[in-house]
DNA sequence: TCAATAGTGTCTATGAGACAATATCTT
DNA sequence: AAGATATTGTCTCATAGACACTATTGA
């Protein structure tokens, strides 16, 4: 490389291309709750590489569309499902030279977690919401099955200690159908009254005065989760059993 | 993008410079412990752009030479300390148009741990060990102050419930140098009997048989950090104070 | 009134914090 | 013996689990 006399002179000169360069994508675990289990969003992919095989949603960053990394996460997300304020977190970034056919490939994983919907079909893929319990064992395109598996166990040990099951129901909700959405996760029952306590003791909840009446029994209050609790943490932990 | 007929005649056809693509870097926070106080490594830049500002250890993927990104990551290391097996863990991956000023740039950042060690300066640059207190206020090139800054919150967070600071010094260490690790980076003076209890109930040390007098006072048992809990995380954490 | 579901009272168990007491060295 | 540092005993406090009890609705 020259030694150039000025930044400017530097990066006049500077073209990406004249370098070995890695593929650079994000996929996104898009999990919701419905009918009393926890769902996955897979595509079929219409295209090479792995054509028709069952994929996570995901796609190649546009640098020209996307500001952020979060923007390529964002748009894939609306892309596929319509919804535009999910909660949305990086998992981790996976690179290596075997992931994709087409070359060294690096992508940074994420994972949301939306309430559930139905799917539009308006992307030029296939899509649908999976039992993760079967979605686990597919063959999905690339390393996608390793990344369902990571984002599976953050999911997992973040429920002990998180709010991020409020994100996978619709507000407001109930304190059962929260607690159910814990229980979904965990894969069993917990106690009532020890996590309506630790609720109540860090006052994450906003209690919306509205009740909700449905069949026979004692109508149940309203709660929406407090905007700035989204990513509260408890300093202990539920027994994981 | 013409409809090929086979998987094969697309991937031969495929050439990641028909693409505007990010650049891909990796950035390594590298943590020791000296002279009673947390310290990072710190590289005084060469090159364009930012020459000679301080900056974090990182380089770009060598696609050639790297078959994995955590390669990228420890060679970033071993480059700059010579040390070949310190604790790794990826931190975040940072990506947007704002962060290089060749473009659109993507970086994966991780976080090292390791015993002190002086730095032999046979690389190109200069570096050095900084005391993360200096090195927060200092003006780093690129996000580096950021990245620095993320890299802080994760590992006054992860002290609180992980074995971490273990990693920062040499083994085998005594249970009041272990502590003394932690009281650094908390900031504050944790209870001795508290702290060698869950020690003792989970079983995360090795006693070496060997034991360490050193001037006055009893002889202290040595402990090496069993290398199956490297990673293993508490259920309850220690006060934040 | 009964069945069903929501919500509360309170005892126990676990593990962290506080701090005093004991143990084993050097000088 | 005195001083220094390591190690242990044990009380208190916070919070999770267990489980029985009360409250409010529809049929």
């Amino acid at each position: 490389m020259p030694n150039y006399l000025s930044e400017a002179e530097y990066l006049a000169a500077y073209n990406i291309h004249d370098y070995p360069v890695p593929l650079a994508s994000v996929d996104v675990c898009i999990f919701t709750l419905h009918q009393q289990s926890l769902k996955v969003l897979l595509v079929k992919r219409k295209e090479y590489p792995h054509k028709d095989r069952w994929a996570l949603a995901g796609g190649f960053i546009d640098i020209q569309q996307d500001t952020h990394l979060e923007h390529t996460a964002l748009r894939t997300l609306v892309k596929k499902t319509g919804v535009t304020t999910p909660y949305l977190e990086q998992l981790a970034t996976i690179g290596n030279n075997q992931r994709d056919p087409r070359g060294w490939s690096m992508t940074a994983v994420y994972f949301a977690m939306i309430p559930h919907v139905e799917l539009l079909q308006t992307g030029t893929e296939l899509s649908q919401w999976s039992d993760v319990s079967l979605a686990i064992n597919l063959d999905l395109a690339f390393d996608h099955r390793q990344l369902l598996q990571l984002a599976l166990e953050r999911v997992r040990a973040k429920v002990l200690y998180s709010l991020i099951p409020a994100h996978l129901i619709s507000a407001p909700f109930t304190l059962t159908e929260l607690q159910r959405a814990y229980e979904i996760i965990m894969g069993h029952e917990i106690e009532k009254k020890s996590f309506r306590r630790r609720l109540e003791r860090e006052q994450v909840l906003h209690e919306t005065g509205q009740i909700k009446q449905e069949g026979a029994g004692r109508p149940a209050a309203l709660y929406t989760l407090k905007p700035e609790c989204a990513d509260f943490n408890f300093k202990r932990q539920l027994e994981s059993e």
